[in-house]
DNA sequence: GCGACAG
DNA sequence: ATCTTGTCGC
């Protein structure tokens, strides 16, 4: 099949795919919808400017099944804080490992609708480092059509290489057939690294080149960090 | 079978 | 995620 014939086809797909999205799934449904998505998974560089990053937060009610959702825009590299938004909504899905957007993406969709529209998002969590390929960032990316990155405090993968104590310093991390699937970094000298993992259409290294970017001062990036501190305001 | 498993 | 206690480097 030519790429001519290839590519059409493979848009088609997508939009049937976004248009039959469902939040309101199974379990097994959920899954499936993964592995369908993940086909458009894109881990190179696919965009032309990053002048605005956004930033998004999650925190989830302790009693209630309400989950506040922030999301707050910067500019970049500049990393001067746009315009924001954050919202408390009720979600259906429990959490599930593995199923993370399925609980938290219809709230984090309806609130990126509430801001202008961003070159770039930076999500709390994981990438393509996962089971079917599909973290919250590469699932909401391939939906959006944006490119993500996903930034976690925990690691991707157990006994995670560990990078030198100054700030800059990365370790890729691979599976075990030796794909590349993101890098512990050290954001701040002397403070425990992160995981940074791509969501969609970026490369490992751009997504490392401006986590670091977004870190002048703290171990957590910038946008992820007040986004994480809005929605707690509101949780 | 059991614990761990993004937030 | 949250809670809690303790330790170290800046």
């Amino acid at each position: 099949m030519s790429r001519a014939e290839f590519l059409p086809e493979m848009w088609v797909s997508l939009m049937k795919k976004i248009y039959q999205h469902s939040w309101d799934v199974s379990i097994e449904e959920a899954k499936k919808i993964q592995e369908e998505l993940s086909r458009f998974v894109m881990t190179k560089d696919e965009f032309k400017k990053t002048e605005k990053v956004s930033g998004v937060g999650v925190i989830f009610s302790k009693d209630e099944d309400k989950v506040s959702v922030a999301c707050v825009n910067f500019s970049f590299p500049q990393l001067q804080i746009l315009d924001q938004t954050v919202e408390r909504e009720s979600y259906d899905f429990p959490y599930t490992p593995g199923l993370f957007a399925f609980s938290v993406g219809p709230a984090i969709l309806s609130a990126l609708n509430k801001i202008e529209k961003p070159d770039l998002i930076i999500f709390p969590g994981r990438g393509i480092d996962h089971p079917r390929k599909l973290g919250l960032a590469s699932h909401l990316g391939v939906l959006l059509d944006l490119p993500t990155i996903a930034c976690s405090k925990k690691p991707l993968w157990k006994n995670h290489p560990e990078p030198s104590m100054k700030k800059g310093a990365y370790v890729f991390i691979e599976r075990e057939n030796k794909e590349l699937i993101g890098a512990v970094l050290r954001t701040k000298d002397s403070a425990k690294p992160i995981f940074v993992t791509p969501g969609h259409k970026i490369s490992i290294q751009t997504a490392l080149k401006i986590i670091l970017q977004c870190s002048p001062r703290y171990r957590i990036p910038e946008p992820l960090r007040q986004a994480h501190i809005l929605a707690k305001k509101w949780q």
